[in-house]
This record gives structure tokens, sequence and C-alpha cells, in this order.
DNA sequence: CTGAAAGCGCTTACAG
DNA sequence: CTGAAAGCGCTTACAG
């Protein structure tokens, strides 16, 4: 009984039957059902278990058998990586955990792909009984290898596909409520920090023209409500300064708060479209020895922890992050049990007036 | 062929075969041996895969029979969902993503356990060919079940395991680094907001008496390395104040740094073990309108991004931590290939002065 | 180029 | 209370 070294795995419950002279279902049933066997006998082959280091049956024969992994997948954006770089992502990758660690369930982390089948591959192939989708494009293929699983599935924010729950916010609604902020601080000259407007757009300032060109649902919906804020109050949209950024960092912040302001007139205040971005666009105010927010006014998304502690404290639009794993994982949990589907959720928003927002100079 | 509903799983290559009128074998091999059958044979078979959705075969039986996942565990702490409140410990998870998303393969987060057996369970059962541990208690259950797979484990600062390749910095020598920078600027009467004793210590003022029960190896090695530079200064260990934190959050260092300060005399500079308890500890003396650094120093540990944009932005001891995950996860494939282990890594560390220190007042 | 056979490690009726 | 048998879905020599 000691093939472990070279196979890989440990030993086996068939070795360990061997061993004792007692059948293979008799060790099966040691760990599964201890009512089918005399307890002194038990004890002997967890004993003996025990001594070969084994802890369990082999977890590659249980999810063959079995069928299920017990094991929960996450797409966690197409870009695995990047997302650390925002805390609120992190917050809902966070509130998967809570739930998981709760239920002693791991977490596959999927990364997308750079090259398309093997990512294809690693979501066709990840280990997990049910899926959880977050802020992936929706012709990505990513979001197709994972729709073909056929598992149990909840989305947040995006792809929405119809039939599967998800768990987001009102987009549209909020960026609305944001904008409506900034204009009735008497703000008319608007520059935009937008997400993404396709998976492989280059970024950048962007011209009427290529706001037509959006695919990306989150922005699209988030620049509609920008747009009829606008509307609303009067402010001509042809004259807001929108800015592409291509990921959430504050990096891209800076670069994108840089090229706002080269506009002529420059916008007096500027609308990011996550508080990282803000917090970059701050900071790049700061270098220019912009006062913010006397000469310019900045406002976030999402409100994460260091918009709170900035100076000035970030004026920004609150989403539930942490609840928004929570939820999704719950959902998932009770669509493996076998309950039927909780309905989606569309979670509340709240804006959050701080001190990075005030009238325009002059 | 519609047996996919009920079974969960979907369509099997041996169903495909039975449709084509082809062997098991061949529709095997056109999914991985392209040589062994004529094109226009395996287009009719990928064909037929691609109508059933079939993406290629089944993982499950591909780990029994190959033995292999292609998935790496993660033990990113023993509280899984603590650890993504600090900005630190996700920047390691970070630099393993961005190995993982280069090598297309997926990470299996493997949370601790509330409970002993089930968390040892999750590990034991986890599907991953490789395992990275990361700062878990060395007698933990989550560590030893983990050792127990006998699979290419890289560990990243604690717990280190003879004959197991880690990933790290010099803790002993960084604290002493930090408190030596304090002590310089001619502080004597420090407060230390010191990381967890013990998985399951109280917390809170940590007499001497208590410090000598420490069994968590990173804490008595930064604890050490502070009553190092203060015997060198000839400042009196048994006057420093030591606070003992759960986990590194800010709001356990809102709490350390009230107690510390409620001391008589109170201390005149408060050493930190992370930034973000660093950061809670400034918010405690903005609240109670104590001037850092002119009434109150502070030093974090880490060197986290908020760290630098905080008022008064934040001295510190900065450490590689996307390097860290880098390393480890490039040290784990290097295992997974066969390859000889590459030697264990000290990363360096380095002393960032900013503004959040100075002499004492007075 | 194709196909029948063995076996990866296990669980679950089922017969004793 | 115990054990022999079937089968989960696949790959890999091997014989044709």
């Amino acid at each position: 009984v000691s093939d472990e070294a070279a196979s890989g795995r440990g030993t086996t419950l068939k070795a360990l039957a061997r061993e004792l002279g007692v059948s293979h279902t008799t060790v099966s049933n040691a760990f599964n059902r201890p009512d089918q066997l005399s307890p002194a006998l038990r004890e002997r082959i967890l004993d003996a278990a025990r001594r070969h280091g084994v802890t369990g049956p082999d977890p590659a024969a249980l999810w063959l058998r079995l069928g299920r992994t017990g094991q929960l997948g996450v797409l966690f954006t197409d870009r695995l990586p990047y997302a650390f770089a925002d805390p609120a992502a992190v917050q809902v990758l966070q509130g998967i955990a809570t739930v998981a660690e709760h239920e002693a369930t791991a977490l596959v982390l999927v990364p997308g792909s750079p090259t398309v089948d093997r990512g294809t591959h690693a979501v066709a192939t990840a280990a997990a009984d049910g899926l959880i989708i977050y802020s992936i494009p929706p012709d990505d293929p990513l979001a197709t290898a994972a729709f073909a699983r056929r598992v149990p599935t909840v989305v947040i924010d995006q792809p929405r596909q119809p039939g599967l729950p998800f768990v987001g916010i009102d987009d549209h609604h909020a960026a609305r409520a944001l904008t409506e902020h900034v204009l009735e601080l008497g703000h008319r000259r608007l520059g935009i920090l937008a997400l993404r407007f396709t998976p492989h757009s280059p970024g950048g300032d962007a011209s009427p023209s290529r706001q037509q060109s959006i695919t990306e649902p989150l922005t699209a919906s988030r620049l509609a409500g920008c747009r009829e804020a606008c509307a609303a109050a009067g402010a001509a949209w042809e004259e807001v300064a929108v800015y592409e950024c291509r990921e959430s960092s504050t990096s891209q912040g800076r670069d994108a708060a840089a090229a706002l302001l080269a506009h002529t007139p420059a916008p007096t205040a500027l609308v990011a479209f996550s508080d990282v971005l803000a917090l970059g666009a701050l900071d790049a105010a700061h270098t220019a020895g912009i006062d913010v927010p006397y000469q310019l006014s900045i406002v976030g998304f999402d409100d994460v922890p260091s918009g709170a502690t900035a100076r000035p404290a970030l004026t920004t639009l609150r989403q539930p992050h942490l609840e928004k794993g929570k939820r999704a994982a719950e959902q998932l949990f009770s669509l493996l049990r076998g309950q039927t589907a909780a309905p989606s959720a569309l979670l509340p928003t709240e804006l959050v007036i701080r001190r990075s927002t005030a009238p325009p100079a002059r």
C-alpha cells in the first residue's frame, strides 16, 4: 500500500480494504454510513485510514460518481487580476466568500482568457456545481462557455440572461440621480469618466459618434442616465465631454481627468463611474493645483472606504457591493438545493453627499 | 441523447459516438489526437458535439482518469472573508491571479472553518493539483489537512514547513527597522498595534505575560524586532504598550488606538503591524482631535495605496505583496511541471517615510 | 485509420 | 452486518 508517491494520489479505500481483509464497500460505509457496520470495525477502519493519511474518499472519484464537487464557480470579471484592483469588486467577492465560508464550500475563480480557446476550456472544465457570473461582457466567450455548462447560475450586474436570476442595481436611475446632484449645484459643463464601451475598445476621449457603439450594458445604462438628467435640466449633451476608461484604476482616473480638464472650456465638474476612477481624478487635480471642490467638483460611484477618508471626502453614489455578493451566493445555494429560484433582486442605491462637490466657481 | 437535464451532466462522448455510429475512442481522439482520424470525420464529430453543446470531455472523468484537474488550490488565510478586507492581502491574491490567468488555470479558494470537520473536508476535497497556502496559523486544522494532501505546495508567510518552499519577508528585521525610525525621531513611549497572538486569543491590551504565549510566528517575529530595536536604543520594553488586534481592519485599528492612547502616560508614537490598522488609528486620532504627526506619530506596515493618499500620508514599511503572490504561483507551476523546487524566496522590504511621523512634541 | 478492453476510485442497490 | 456487481465518463495501449 505505498504507491502514493508514484500515483500522486493517496492510498485508496480499496487498498485499505485489502489490508484489513474487508470489502471495499465496508470501508466506504465506514466513512459514509456508520450504521452499516459495527462501531468496533468502523474504528478499526478509520484507524488504519488515519495511519495511511487517508482523510476520505478520493474527490475525483466522488465527483464522477456523485456528479457534484461541493464547489462554486465564480467568473469574476473577464480580467481576474484587474478586478482585485477595485475595492468595490473585491467587496462583491467578499460577500460571496462570506456565504461560502458559512456553507464550507470552496470557490473556483475562473480567469478569462487572453486567448479564447483556453478560456473557454477553463470554464467548461471548472470543478463547480453552480456558477456566479460577475460583470462579464454579454458576448464574451467566457459568458458563452459558462451558459453552455447549463448548471445553476446567478448573474451579478452583467450579462443579464433571460431565465437566469440576477442581482444588481438600477444603473440608469443611479447615474441620473448622481448627475442631477451636480446639475442642481449649478454645473453645466460636465466631464464624464466612463467605463469601457466595448470589451476591446481603445479608451480615451469619446466623441458622440463613438458613444453610439457602446455594447457594455452597464456603461450604456449609466450614460443614458446622465444624458437624461442633462436633458431634464436643459444642459446640452453635446457639450458634455466623455472619456472612456478601459478599467477601473486610479491611474486611468488620473489620465482621464487630465484629458478632460484640457478641453476648452474646461468642465467644472467631473462625474466618474467608479470611486477608484474619481480618486485618480482627485489626485490629478491635486497635482495640477486645482482646488476641489471650489474650482472643480468631483463625484464617484460605489462608495468604497477610501473615498470616505480621502481629502476632500468623496461625494458618491453608494451601492451595496457586499450585499450583491451575498445575495447572489444565497440564491445560488437555494437553486442548488432545488428550491425555486428567488426572483431577481434589484438592490437599493443612495446618493452620499460629502465634500468633493460645491457650486461652480465664478 | 437528451438525458442532459436529468443527469445534470451534458451529452457524453459515448452518446455522441452512438449517434454517429463510430467508436467511443474515435470521438475521444477527435478532441485529443487529431492525427488519429481523418479531418472529415473529425469535423463531423466536432460538429455534432457543437450541436449538443459539448465543449469537451467531462471534467470529472478527466480528473479521475488523468489525475489532474488543471486547478490550483489557494488557502487564503484561515478566515477567507476577512482577508478581503485588507488590501495588502488582496494584492497577494492579485499576484497569484496574474500568473493563473496567464496559465489559464482556475483558482480554488478554500475557506477555513468555523467547525473543524467541515473545513478539513473542504481542503481534503478541493479540486486542485497543487496548493498555495497564505497566512495560516501553523497548528490550524486547515494547514494539517493541506499538508496531508501531499500535493506540490508553496507557502506564503506562514506556516513555514520543513521541506516546502516558501515566499516571504524577514519580519523580524522589517519590524526592527520600522521601530528604529520612530526611536530615532526621539520617541520613547511607544504603543504597538500588533496582530493576533494565537488563533483564538481574545485580543485587547497585552500584558508582558500574555506576550509570552504568542503562537503566531509573524506576530512573534515582529514583536521581537520591535523589542530588539528598543533594547538597542535603551528604551524600556516594559513601558511599551502592546494591543492585540484580532484581525487587520480599520475598526480594530480605531479600537486599539483608543485603548493605547488611554494609557498614562500616553504613547507619543503608534507602531501598527498593518497599514489598515494604522489607518484606523489615524482616524481615531482625528476623531479625538489629536494632531498627527505633531502630537502623535503613527507608522504602518505594508504600504497599501490608501496609505499613500491618506492625510497625513502614512509612513510605513513596504513589502512586495503582488510579488509574493506571483512568486508563489510561479514556484508552484514549476513544481507542477516537475522542475526542482526553486529555493525559498526572502523578498526585500523598504522603509517609506512620509508625513505621519515627526519628533515628539515638547 | 478504427474499435474492444481495461481501469482510474468510488457508491449504491442488492443478495446473502 | 457484509460483500460481489454495475457503472459514473473517460483515455490509453493494443490489435486489427
